[in-house]
DNA sequence: TGCGATTGATTGAAGCTGCAATTACACTGC
DNA sequence: GCAGTGTAATTGCAGCTTCAATCAATCGCA
């Protein structure tokens, strides 16, 4: 990363990077290949399925798979013109939103869980032992927690 | 991710797509916080910074920093408006360029790294022991070679 | 009650990215 | 020595993302 190497923590934070890149890469090559849309329509799917109601509020659902609000405006756009969500005006707010899952966006979201979850075994979880990756992932958290306040993704 | 939770590794990934994410959204806040080029330009500039004679071809700058060719050919176009970079056509490969870190591109990723460093510190150094940062590093070259061949960034 | 500040979401415009096609050159076998 | 195939880099274009501005509704408070 910078001139000095003190430790190993400069060449983590390297790999950490390189190894995202590298990941997301390939899962996205496995959607395109399965003819299925990329990556974040998944994320936003999911995000909707595990919330009460199926449905979240602009701003939850953008923070919940850390998206910017006007790009997550436009995505939601797509979606809704894919017949994958709809949009609810909000009763308690009229200016807010929610984004609401259909019964095509979660059977959607199941056909592509196969083929993501196939991806990630394959590229990140058989090369990760199951202690290590529990000290990984409480690492993480608390990274994250840092970085905002809680919310574990 | 998906619906069942066999173990911590399906929240491990959540948590690492997340933490990715977060923190690259914090060191580009910095970054522009000290009026300065994305997170992308250093890493290109980092990468010939490291390299022979501070040039690489472009195919190799684009493997290095995990960047699409078609992409890195505009990055470049950038860094080489902004005089961080110049061209040069390779004299045994008369198809190939190599893209050269000029004295304003080495001085440029030497003011940057400081806000860089400091935010990589903040966010993730700190927050992960030596020990772990090792571990970690060390799983992250295991799945890097398996989703590629070798390269650690 | 009513004005100013704030918040939720969207949009216009500009910049960035990726895919597929293109250009230019190099290698291989004949 | 040249036709066919492969490789390096770029480009056209369409789609995606971001920033700042906007619009609408709510909140704070005198």
């Amino acid at each position: 990363m910078g001139k000095s190497l003190e430790s190993s923590k400069g060449s983590t934070w390297a790999l950490f990077l390189t190894a995202h890149a590298v990941l997301i890469e390939k899962i996205e090559e496995r959607f395109g290949a399965a003819g299925m849309p990329p990556f974040g329509w998944y994320d936003v799917l999911w995000g909707l399925e595990r919330a009460e109601g199926q449905r979240l509020r602009m701003h939850e659902l953008a923070e919940k798979t850390v998206i910017s609000r006007s790009n997550l405006t436009r995505l939601v756009d797509r979606l809704e013109a894919a017949g994958l969500v709809t949009r609810e005006r909000a009763p308690e707010d009229r200016r807010g939103a929610f984004a609401v899952l259909t019964a095509d966006g979660k059977s959607m979201r199941r056909k592509m869980w196969p083929v993501y979850s196939a991806a990630i075994k394959e590229f990140f979880e058989d090369h990760i032992s199951e202690p290590e990756a529990a000290e990984f992932a409480e690492a993480l958290r608390r990274i994250l927690q840092s970085a905002r306040g809680l919310k574990t993704g």
